[in-house]
RNA sequence: GGGCGGUUACCCAAGUGGCCAAAGGGGGCUGACUGUAAAUCAGCUGGCAUUGCCUUCGGAGGUUCGAAUCCUUCACCGCCCA
């Protein structure tokens, strides 16, 4: 019963496995329940930026279901693995961070998951609290147990090593931490990303083991292709959508997803049944449905979860007006200019462009819009008795108003 | 420690004294098309300035009328040897 449902939405890569960890998570149900205790599951993010995305509630969403059913989940902060930065992310190695930075980074991090987790049913815990306790001779003793091999054979350093490009040691580590995490929580379940698969059953299962306990179970999902609908999620390749944005952004961000991630987005990051989403995908294939309202009923289910139904609609509408109406938008930010400015310094001012050089590119380029209206002239300048809407691109707005006399 | 090769713009990568703000590709952006999808096409992609100037080719210093290109030195990376 509650193996299916846990196990539901899971991606191995290998059939044995999965099989293999849904027969451990049997048997361990059953034990836990004669010791009289609930599962202790954990996944650990690290707060190697700001803010959570999309991508990370894939985790996040398996947590909720094993709080569901009563058991025990902890969320972990990385505040000590986002020190190195997993290597199973490309370039995680380029940008090492300090433990400042991450703390700082780490601090709403808890306040966002609770928009997928029960904050009543979570324990928060920072693993530099434990990790940063071990000795020089613990880290000898844990990394022991590997042959370098094994790290070898793994994807993301082989590459490198084919590659000739740089292999640090000390991103062997990462793996020995998180398994150190596992350990010292005790838990009998860890969730991860296809991309965790090392980390999880290789590493953290076999730290449990030797170091006398029971390894824990992994439960392994499918990752979210980011906005480019290919490639990983994450905030350092721009294709995120974060968490803490706005309805109509949200619902934006979806709408540009490509056609080919949506059955990915349905799977990962809705509340749809496989039985929905095999419908939709059977709609979709026999022409039913049209891509456009499959993924707007995509924009609405998400914007619904993080923002609230009641916003669906005001977003929705939002999205329609501007972008399929050509409209603007009913609502953007205003800014005050007094008479005889250089359009260029305006969009310079209000972050509009990076550089006077891009907002004169841009206008040159038939990008830039008053009021509808292209603008042709680069030096442009603005003389306004009305209020109008600058629009830079397609999703950049501002209403310019006039000084007041 | 020794030998060889390398460090170029957001990423990859060409460039070995002036024609280099630096080829090409990727990514991104703008426009056309359109469903804020894909594909395709056209263009843009250091800053300031209306013909010019400033910053950029790992760091510092030097040679030269002139350097990403030559020299010295420092740092870092890879390969081979130990």
């Amino acid at each position: 019963m509650q193996i299916s449902l846990l196990m539901q939405g899971t991606e191995y890569g290998d059939e044995t496995l999965k099989q293999a960890m849904a027969q451990e998570l049997r048997t361990r149900l059953l034990e836990v329940e004669q010791e009289g205790r609930k599962l202790r599951v954990y996944c650990g993010f690290d707060p190697r930026t700001s803010d959570l995305h999309l991508g990370h509630t894939v985790p996040m969403r398996k947590m909720r279901q094993f709080q569901e059913l009563g058991h025990e989940v902890t969320f972990v902060i990385g505040r000590f693995t986002s020190l190195i930065g997993d290597p199973s992310d490309k370039d995680s190695i380029r940008a090492q961070i300090t433990l400042e930075e991450a703390t700082l980074n780490a601090e709403t991090y808890a306040e966002q998951a609770f928009k997928i987790l029960d904050p009543n049913r979570t324990r928060i815990a920072y693993n530099d609290t434990w990790l940063s306790e071990l000795t020089f001779q613990d880290l000898i003793k844990l990394a022991s147990n590997f042959t370098f091999q094994q790290f070898l054979t793994r994807d993301a350093f082989r590459k490198r090593w084919e590659a000739e490009d740089p292999i640090y040691l000390h991103e062997f580590f990462y793996a020995l931490m998180q398994g150190y995490d596992a350990y010292h929580l005790k838990t009998d379940v860890q969730i991860g990303g296809t991309d965790q698969l090392f980390n999880i059953v290789t590493a953290a299962r076999k730290l449990m083991e030797v170091l006398g306990e029971r390894p824990n179970i992994a439960i392994i999902h499918g990752i979210l292709p980011g906005t480019d609908g290919v490639v990983k999620m994450s905030k350092s390749l721009g294709n995120h959508i974060p968490l803490q944005t706005d309805p109509e952004d949200m619902y934006g961000k979806v709408m540009s997803v490509p056609d080919i991630a949506m059955s990915s987005y349905f799977r990962l990051v809705t509340s749809l049944t496989p039985t929905e989403i095999d419908e939709i995908e059977g709609g979709l294939e026999s022409g039913e449905f049209h891509p456009r309202d499959v993924k707007m009923r995509l924009a609405r289910e998400i914007v619904g979860i993080y923002h609230g139904e009641d916003v669906v609609d005001k977003a929705e509408a939002a999205f329609r007006r501007v972008f399929q109406e050509r409209e603007d938008p009913e609502e953007m930010p205003d800014l005050l200019i007094s008479h005889g400015l250089a359009l260029v310094d305006v969009m310079v001012e209000a972050g509009l462009t990076k550089s006077k050089g891009e907002a004169r590119r841009l206008i040159d380029q038939r990008g830039v819009r008053l009021d509808g209206v292209v603008i042709e002239n680069p030096e442009e300048i603005l003389e306004l008795d009305e209020p109008k809407v600058l629009r830079v691109g397609k999703r950049r707005f501002l209403r310019l108003l006039p000084p007041e006399e």
